[in-house]
DNA sequence: CACTGCGCACCTG
DNA sequence: CAGGTGCGCAGTG
């Protein structure tokens, strides 16, 4: 977790810079900080990731270079529409929060779809969703690994293996865009990179200028869109084509650094093994008993409280995590009250209520959803949605998945 | 010199 | 067309 203060000084600063129009880069950030708060440029960056991870923040590539924009103001502003158009038969009554997670990522988006390269990623776009809750799972991850400068690298893993193709594909949205030739990948790798190192950009300014502002932007920005909607395609073909992948496309999406998305899944599955989500990471085909027994714990919890209405929900004695994942499509806003009732969220329960998030709500809402959009406090939201929303989300796509494979 | 304000061009929906 | 973004330049302290 960021420190408030600097969440409040960092986001603050963003703001500033964009009302400035100056492009807030890491380097402005840094500076307006360390000015106005005497804060370490360090320090600052630290925090920053830090709400980068939290999607306080969203890092984007916008126009050739990093950027990063305040989350909140991202996914109110320009998602909004799409997700009313994309997202409205899925999330129900939910629409009016999770619409704005829509960030969520959207921002990140983007923070694919959602808006241009700049929010390649973020956060968090909504889909032209259908019911598939795998759209929010790769918005998220949209936002977070595909909006950084971490595209340059997927472009090369693309070309490599089929997997990691698809892979990246997955996560960024790049390789797979039907727009993208190499040619244009090499555009786009060539002037997007260089933000730091200064090269093709700053050679010939005006054409440089032009160059990146046409290509890149225009590569990226037509790849993940275009990528929405192949997405899920792809991850499901993935995982027919390619078994590991279908582990990669579920941990990806919890990959929020750069380059990261370069690494085999091999590798990017036994990055994960010191992670402490390494228990919720692993895809189903990894899924031991043992490791689930994390997942399983939180919804164990139910066993004693829950009624018997649901007839998915209530399996004698004890239900698995993907037994529950899977009726999670049956799940009414009843049972989700129910659910985090008795896994120790009563209060927010109440939220949960009020939003009228059933299963299937359940199912599509995005970190930022969950952190925002029920109006609950941090705390218990970051546990709702590390400890219980994405397990349920990850094991009901687990079996989603291996359905395809 | 650093910072600020803003005109303008560009891009997207 | 509206709205977001940010470059580049002029003004300010």
């Amino acid at each position: 977790m960021s420190e408030p203060r600097y969440r409040e000084w960092i986001l603050d600063t963003i703001d500033s810079l964009r009302s400035r129009k100056a492009r807030p880069d890491l380097e402005r950030i840094c500076r307006m900080v360390r000015r106005r708060h005497g804060s370490e440029p360090d320090r600052t960056c630290l925090e920053l990731e830090k709400l980068i991870q939290e999607h306080a923040v969203l890092k984007v590539n916008y126009k050739g270079s990093v950027s990063y924009r305040n989350a909140a103001k991202v996914q109110r502003g320009r998602r909004r529409s799409e997700q009313a158009a994309g997202k409205k038969s899925s999330s129900s009554s939910s629409s009016s929060s999770s619409s704005s997670s829509s960030s969520c990522s959207s921002a990140a988006c983007n923070v694919k779809r959602a808006s241009p390269a700049e929010l390649n990623n973020s956060d968090s776009a909504q889909g032209p969703a259908d019911d598939d809750p795998m759209e929010d799972m790769e918005d998220e991850l949209s936002t977070t690994a595909g909006m950084d400068s971490s595209m340059d690298e997927e472009e090369e893993a693309s070309l490599d293996a089929p997997c990691m193709q698809i892979q990246s594909s997955a996560d960024s949205g790049i390789s797979l865009s039907p727009v993208i030739t190499d040619a244009e990948a090499e555009v786009t790798r060539g002037s997007a990179t260089p933000s730091k190192s200064g090269s093709s950009c700053h050679s010939t300014p005006e054409k440089d200028r032009a160059a990146a502002r046409v290509s890149p932007e225009r590569t990226q920005t037509a790849a993940q869109r275009d990528i929405g909607s192949l997405e899920l395609e792809a991850a499901l073909q993935l995982a027919a084509i390619c078994p590991s992948a279908q582990r990669s496309a579920l941990t990806q999406e919890e990959e929020p650094r750069a380059g990261e998305s370069a690494l085999t899944p091999d590798q990017l599955l036994s990055d994960r093994t010191g992670s402490p989500h390494q228990d919720e990471a692993v895809g189903s085909d990894h899924l031991e008993e043992g490791e689930k027994r994390n997942n399983v714990d939180d919804v164990a919890h139910l066993q004693g409280t829950e009624t018997a209405k649901n007839g998915g929900m209530k399996k004698r004695g004890l239900f698995k995590a993907e037994e529950m994942a899977q009726d999670l499509l049956q799940w009414s806003v009843a049972d989700v009250v129910s659910y985090f009732s008795a896994v120790g969220f009563p209060e927010q329960a109440v939220a949960f209520r009020t939003q009228e998030i059933d299963g299937k709500s359940l199912l599509l809402m995005q970190r930022s959803d969950v952190l925002t959009g029920l109006s609950i406090r941090l705390g218990p939201a970051l546990k709702i949605y590390e400890h219980h929303v994405k397990v349920l989300q990850r094991s009901h796509f687990q079996e989603h998945c291996d359905v395809f494979s």
